[in-house]
DNA sequence: GATCCTGTTGTTAACGTTCACAGTCTTGCC
DNA sequence: GGCAAGACTGTGAACGTTAACAACAGGATC
């Protein structure tokens, strides 16, 4: 093997070299700078084509101390809403010219979500992304490096960091009072887990709404997000179906635990009982019956949240905390109907 | 403003001038050379931590020319396969110590898998796993840097690259057999989408059951993966209810709009119509009723695909194509039944 | 007592880019 | 023709780390 055959890549001294010209000037015409002459420019590009170069960034991000990697922490991204969360995310920042670099957990506590941080300030990320739908995930930003821009997703108004969410509230008031409205006594609720910012939420409105409506929530049922929780929660409801009509669950996947609980049972999904789920998964619209729900536009989430953070990043991180808000939107299908 | 309060982070040259030694022993001590006195190393660790020094991992990459990034190529992260799979790879790569970049495309072709493979080359990773379900992704590798370690996941074992997929003929031929032995004349498909290798190795599964057992197999109706095709196709079945009475459905999605036009129809499932899905994704057990299904161990995928491709980067990008297979795994439920 | 090894430390030079500044060459204008 | 202003280009020094090598001590070996 002849050293030229196994050359490494040429860097910009090589490709100064061929064009005649000193390394700065091809810098230069890498970077857009406006005064390089058009005859030289031209040179230079077609060194750079013939040599096959490609910039260094890790050099590039060594002296200009931007990496254009921007870090997200999530929860569990085998979940439909963080999964859609993270891809709006990870378009969004491609789209600007970023990088993303993910750290998903299994679990969130304050412990966990300092060492994604610090792992990915480590790395050198210009800035941070938490999905942080947990309340206990709220002493994370308190490990943040300083000066570190950063943008919370779901979580709470805490601290300095911004915050870009879905109005739960708004969308279980939607719920809520669409039952109301078909002439529902009151409204059940299934809830997420208790430390869950948007089950709170959820709450929150559900219990809004019956109240406007001079009702008296009944206590919800707590569940885990999963599909079998709301099935557990549904053989609870399906033993009381004398008093039940109509239940708003927090989510689509505990929708169908419930429905399939209430199947089980022979109670019959919208006839004797309505339901209301949350989020509009894919499936949703082919359950049995085809679930009415509350469509979070996780996408939307995604995008605002880069938006937030390279406004952030780029007007060098003036400290104002945002607030951006994504309004849900009801979608109607077969699952409710008027009170019996 | 004093220049102190507003001071940059430390660098490697603090830390030495606070211990009182070289930059040079700080590295050693950072990476753990044996050659350092163990009060030399305290006095170093100690400096460390009054400072709150942070390695600058940017400017170890520079000079080491590895940046202890994987980048992962994938499509469409929304669903549940490839997110699982994804997750998989980031847990086993964090686990390694390694950060994870990802692309995820909105379509397949050579093209974007191209343009997604420099991206990440350029950002200087150490290896590349590409989830390539698409026969029209193969073409991506021409474009791989040379000397650049890379893996396919769920793809072609073609040119230089390693594979890591699941068993998909043998999960399709579990499906049928099973579906046979419970006395079914014949077990009909609603396939994948045709460019799509798994659907192909399914389908391939599907017919070598059939043949086996001496079946013509009837004509597979196609699919895209999405519940809508499934209900598509599950209403021309119900059509010929007379003459199905096994379904073998590529996805587990495509089997729930499958089962929702089949309620629709009236078509009683498994008393009329038995029906296996693919993948046991975590609502399939709520479906009414319960799917039997073939799992796939996602998460093995991702950290086999990982396991193959630090071996293939810590031995020096030897480049011995390996073949890493995972098996899938029959779940029994309550949506088959023997023939009536 | 000289020699050699080995453990420990320091010095200098990369890595490949951008930044700051200093040149040189036009061009236009008096 | 002289001179300033601007366009264009080059030189040297960062950025913060690791690699290569040199230097020095102290003990073992002959």
């Amino acid at each position: 093997m002849s050293p030229r055959t196994e050359r490494r890549s040429p860097v910009m001294a090589d490709v100064a070299k061929a064009a005649g010209v000193s390394h700065q000037t091809v810098s230069r015409v890498l970077n857009d700078h406006p005064n390089v002459r058009p005859e030289t420019r031209t040179r230079v590009l077609e060194a750079i084509d013939e040599l096959g170069y490609r910039r260094n960034l890790v050099a590039r991000a060594l002296v200009t101390r931007h990496s254009r990697t921007l870090g997200v922490v999530s929860f569990n991204t085998t979940l439909f809403g963080p999964a859609s969360t993270v891809d709006g995310i990870e378009q969004a920042a491609r789209a600007a010219g970023y990088f993303v670099s993910i750290v998903s957990l299994r679990t969130i506590d304050t412990a966990g979500m300092r060492d994604a941080i610090d792992y990915l300030a480590d790395q050198g990320v210009d800035g941070i992304v938490v999905v942080a739908p947990q309340r206990s995930a709220a002493g994370a930003f308190d490990g943040l490096p300083r000066g570190m821009p950063a943008v919370a997703v779901e979580g709470q108004h805490v601290g300095e960091v911004s915050v870009v969410s879905v109005d739960q509230a708004n969308g279980a008031r939607l719920a809520t009072e669409h039952l109301l409205d078909l002439g529902h006594e009151t409204v059940w609720h299934v809830s997420g887990p208790s430390d869950w910012l948007e089950a709170e939420g959820r709450i929150e409105g559900w219990r809004t709404a019956l109240e406007a409506a001079g009702r008296t929530p009944p206590e919800p049922l707590a569940g885990d997000w999963s599909p079998r929780s709301g099935y557990v929660a549904g053989r609870r409801l399906a033993a009381m179906a004398e008093q039940v009509t109509a239940v708003f669950v927090a989510n689509d996947q505990m929708a169908l635990g419930v429905l399939r609980a209430f199947t089980e049972e022979g109670v019959k999904v919208p006839e004797q009982i309505s339901i209301v789920g949350f989020d509009d998964i894919p499936e949703s619209e082919f359950f049995s019956p085809p679930l009415t729900t509350i469509r979070q536009d996780f996408g939307a989430v995604g995008r605002g949240s880069i938006e937030v953070l390279l406004r952030q990043i780029e007007t060098g991180q003036a400290c104002e905390r945002e607030r951006l808000v994504v309004p849900p939107r009801f979608v109607t299908r077969a699952s409710t109907s008027p009170s019996r």
